[in-house]
DNA sequence: ATCAAGACTTGGTACGATCTCG
DNA sequence: CGAGATCGTACCAAGTCTTGAT
């Protein structure tokens, strides 16, 4: 067995199709680079992780051979259809920096990701592939028999179907089973995967200075909306009456539901601010009465009311390239109605308030599965990963094995990992993206257009007579599980879903999807429009969750609800001033609960962090705010604080901030007398804290404060700092404040892998322009004296320039110089800050836009097309809008 | 008061598409 | 025109929060 031969089963299994599915992310061992840091991490992370050293690259290269044709083996039998996946060689991670210290992350990430589309190639695949089949040594591949989970059945086999159960066992095992497998021994050689771990830490980025930033921001904001807000007081009537108006007008969301049920529905209001007005009202009331923002109504008028007003004089101030650009939108997006059917009843929605009913009639045509699959095996899906991160974790390869051993089953050749060689498989699949990618433009537009025929009636769903996109109509190919940070499920196989494990919720006078898979049929039909999903099946990974197939973006209930939650943002603009001053006080409450509700608010406000829902031992072991560990957070006196643990994504956050002094104090309290590991907050959790903020808001939630946090710190910076000039010079100023909340929320995105590259390529550049600069300031003194021009480094003459003449191009290189130093800092300083998760998730466009109007930047300047469908709620917003 | 199910928002990444510059 | 840089997206994982049952 050696070696060798396993590889060769490998090529069967896949067959292409399938390929596993993968994305990449890197992981990253993130601990390990802060290790240092903190040795607090570790306590978290805990997870072993230790061990790893090294850093996964192992990319190896792959090595020659193509081998592709490798064979597969006998049976290939059924597998799981994987769509071959597409490989980049990358080189994968590429240097892990060492960080020293706090160093961001990096994280080394691998590419590879197969996606779908590779799916073409597949085709081509198989025919290598495939046919091949060599001979397998056999061993292997067992695939035959075993099969993934279903994907190796055969479509036969599923029919049964509901094998599902089977299949559900195995995932529940999870880890557990899996860990005891172990043996892991190593891995080999040939496989290679060394386990090494990556060291690299690399993982993570944080920014450095992370501290100072955060700090900024938010001493602002405290400021400014405090100050801005002030006014309101009871008005909240109001207010809200006026949003709901807004709402309206935009875009037809609830259409004819509106009308219906609005109001009736409305019971149960749970939040939708309208309902919650009143309520409010006596709060806020009360709450006013201590400080007296009452900056009544008067204030608010003054900002527009939102929606309707805007046809006031604002508009025309609007350029003409805005203006043309927004109308260009409009024009669209009713271009798209009109396609459709639609007939929008543009009612006022009623919105928020109606509680349940999403849509009074829903009409779609289910999901597409991915191809049948093709006789591959679950090994290409493993070798498929060869240049990623998750080589290098043992807990990646364990969970594979664990699933992977199943398949094979007790008498299969192949006893280990370590003893197979996935290299001819990692380079069939290399192979295979290449073909690809060598493929001729025409080729792959038909391939395109192909697929887009087969795609195009699970495009759209018609609700409530428009037309609108839907947003994953795939369902998901099976493939290995790549969960984030140190997942305890990392490398499980994800099976395959057939129609039985979907349930489709359509209107009932709908037709009922036909199920695009011969002799089989849905689970289950719903008529639920209380709900806005098309379709759910059970996560194969973690069968107590969900996965939903919900409509796009660009849809209006997905814009509506958009909107609903800005407008629950901007509300509390009204009643911040009152909630810090409630908890500032509380910060020595006699009351433990009491007081650490109040330092919790605190920095959630103030940091921006997340709520923390308590997470099982079964995910990757992250935290939020509640959850916070007494080790993340350090005290350095007098009064800072250093916060250092992995949040969502397992992303990195560390933080030192300077706090008032109560809070510095209380959470010296908080910790004593606890271990590292010992929740910091222990009498809280996210349930008590939410329960709290809605007693002090209507629908307040700690969610809510980040997207106010952020949408008030671009409103204020965009206002504060936009000064005359160029378009261009403006979108800088946009692009600063996007970065500053980009900051604040602690968006990263990994250092790319040719970054120092092209900053070592702009550095060549600058100096050389220095070198002209030089040489220009040469020729001017000889100009200066009736002197020629040196020769240049060729020797040859150059013109004759006047001073004057010779003046101005150094004036033009200058300036060029500084742009490319500019360009570069901006570079270096956004290299590990994503921009776009907080523009798509937590900047009220309104704000954008009405920005753009006022400067007059195109629109497009700052939104994408898909931004643009998203927000086109937004676009008709009144110049003066201010959050 | 807890818990779990359920529904929906938020997040980072890989890759193909598109743009830019030599 | 081609290599590299940037942009735009599909993908799907991972959070938040609500609700209903116990």
């Amino acid at each position: 067995m050696a070696v060798e031969a396993p590889a060769k089963h490998v090529y069967d299994f896949d067959d292409d199709d399938d390929g596993p599915v993968v994305f990449k992310r890197n992981n990253t061992s993130s601990f390990k680079q802060n290790q240092f840091n903190s040795e607090v991490k570790k306590t978290l992370s805990q997870r072993s992780d230790g061990q790893s050293g090294r850093q996964a690259s192992d990319a190896r290269g792959l090595n020659g051979q193509s081998s592709s044709s490798l064979n597969k083996s006998i049976p290939p039998s059924k597998s799981p259809p994987v769509r071959s996946p597409v490989l980049s060689p990358k080189s994968s991670n590429s240097s892990v920096k060492a960080s020293p210290l706090r160093s961001p992350v990096m994280n080394s990430k691998a590419s590879t990701s197969l996606n779908d589309r590779s799916k073409q190639a597949t085709q081509q695949n198989k025919s290598t592939a495939v046919k091949e089949e060599k001979t397998p040594i056999k061993t292997t591949e067992t695939n035959s028999d075993s099969d993934d989970d279903d994907d190796s059945q055969p479509l036969s086999a599923r029919l049964k179907g509901i094998s599902s159960q089977g299949n559900k066992g195995a995932n529940t095992s999870t880890p557990a089973q899996s860990q005891r497998l172990v043996p892991k021994t190593e891995i080999k050689g040939s496989a290679e995967d060394p386990d090494d771990e990556a060291p690299l830490s690399a993982r993570f980025k944080m920014k450095s200075n992370s501290g100072t930033l955060i700090s900024k921001p938010c001493e602002s904001h405290e400021k400014k909306p405090m100050a801005s807000k002030i006014q309101q007081n009871g008005s909240t009537m109001k207010d809200k009456q006026q949003k709901s108006s807004v709402l309206s007008d935009k875009r037809p969301l609830d259409k004819g539901n509106s009308s219906d049920q609005s109001y009736a529905k409305k019971p149960k209001i749970s939040d939708t601010p309208t309902t919650i007005k009143s309520k409010q009202v006596t709060v806020k009331a009360e709450k006013n009465e201590e400080d007296d923002d009452h900056i009544p109504i008067s204030q608010r008028i003054k900002k527009p009311a939102p929606s309707n007003s805007k046809t006031s004089s604002m508009k025309q101030k609007a350029t003409k390239v805005v203006s043309s650009s927004f109308k260009k939108i409009n024009k669209n997006s009713k271009k798209e109605m009109k396609n459709s059917k639609y007939s929008k009843s543009t009612k006022l929605s009623p919105s928020s308030g109606d509680g349940q009913k999403k849509w009074s009639n829903l009409v779609h045509n289910g999901v597409i599965f991915p191809p049948p699959y093709k006789p591959h095996g679950v090994a290409t899906m493993f070798a498929v990963m060869q240049d990623t991160d998750y080589m290098s974790k043992p807990q990646f390869k364990k969970n594979f094995w664990d699933d992977w051993s199943k398949i094979l089953g007790k008498n299969h050749v192949i006893k280990g990992l370590e003893k197979c060689d996935f290299t001819p498989i990692y380079e069939w699949h290399l192979q295979e993206k290449e073909k690809k990618k060598q493929m001729s433009s025409e080729e792959k537009k038909a391939l395109k257009e192909e697929k887009l025929k087969q795609e195009e009636k699970y495009m759209w769903a018609v609700v409530d007579g428009v037309k609108e996109k839907v947003g994953n109509f795939r369902v998901e190919p099976p493939g290995l599980f790549r969960g984030r940070g140190e997942h305890p499920k990392m490398g499980k196989l994800k099976r395959r879903i057939r129609p039985c494990d979907i349930t489709i919720n359509i209107g009932k006078d709908a037709p009922i999807p036909e199920c695009p898979i011969p002799g089989e049929r849905w689970k289950d039909i719903k008529h639920d429009n209380t709900v806005t999903w098309l379709a759910f099946w059970n996560d194969p990974i973690n069968p107590r969750e969900f996965k939903y197939v919900f409509l796009a973006a660009s849809s209006s209930l997905k814009g509506q609800s958009d909107k609903e939650k800005y407008e629950k943002a901007r509300l509390l603009k009204d009643y911040i001033k009152n909630i810090r001053a409630a908890y500032t006080k509380d910060f020595t409450a006699k009351d433990v609960t009491k007081r650490q509700i109040a330092v919790a608010t605190y920095l959630i406000d103030k940091l921006a962090l997340r709520a923390g829902n308590e997470k099982d031992d079964d995910e990757a072991d992250t935290v939020g705010c509640c959850t916070l560990k007494v080790g993340n957070v350090e005290c350095i006196p007098p009064n800072k604080l250093k916060f250092d643990f992995l949040g969502k994504d397992s992303i990195q956050y560390v933080n030192t901030v300077e706090v008032e002094l109560p809070v510095y104090k209380a959470i010296g309290q908080f910790q004593t007398g606890k271990s590292k590991t010992d929740d910091l907050f222990d009498e809280l959790d996210t349930s008590k804290l939410n329960a709290h903020l809605k007693e002090l808001m209507p629908g307040l939630t700690a969610k809510v404060f980040r997207t106010y946090n952020a949408s008030i710190t671009l409103d204020d910076m965009l206002n504060k700092e936009t000064k005359d000039g160029d378009v261009a010079e403006k979108v800088v100023i946009y692009q600063r404040a996007n970065k500053e909340v980009a900051i604040i929320c602690n968006h990263q995105r990994s250092i790319s892998k040719s970054h120092s590259a092209q900053m070592s390529r702009l550095t060549e550049k600058i100096t050389e322009l220095k070198d002209v600069l030089k040489e220009l300031k040469t020729d001017l003194d000889r100009a200066k004296k009736g002197k020629p021009p040196l020769k240049d480094a060729d020797g040859k003459q150059k013109r004759n320039l006047t001073p004057d003449a010779i003046q101005k191009k150094i004036a033009q290189t200058n300036a060029k110089i500084e742009k490319m130093e500019r360009d570069m800092q901006t570079k270096e300083d956004l290299k590990t800050v994503a921009l776009g998760t907080s523009k798509i998730n937590y900047l009220d466009p309104r704000i954008t836009v009405a920005w753009c109007k006022r400067h007059e930047v195109p629109i497009e300047k700052i939104f994408n097309k898909s931004l643009l469908a998203k927000f086109a709620w937004a676009m008709d917003v009144d110049p003066d809008f201010r959050f």
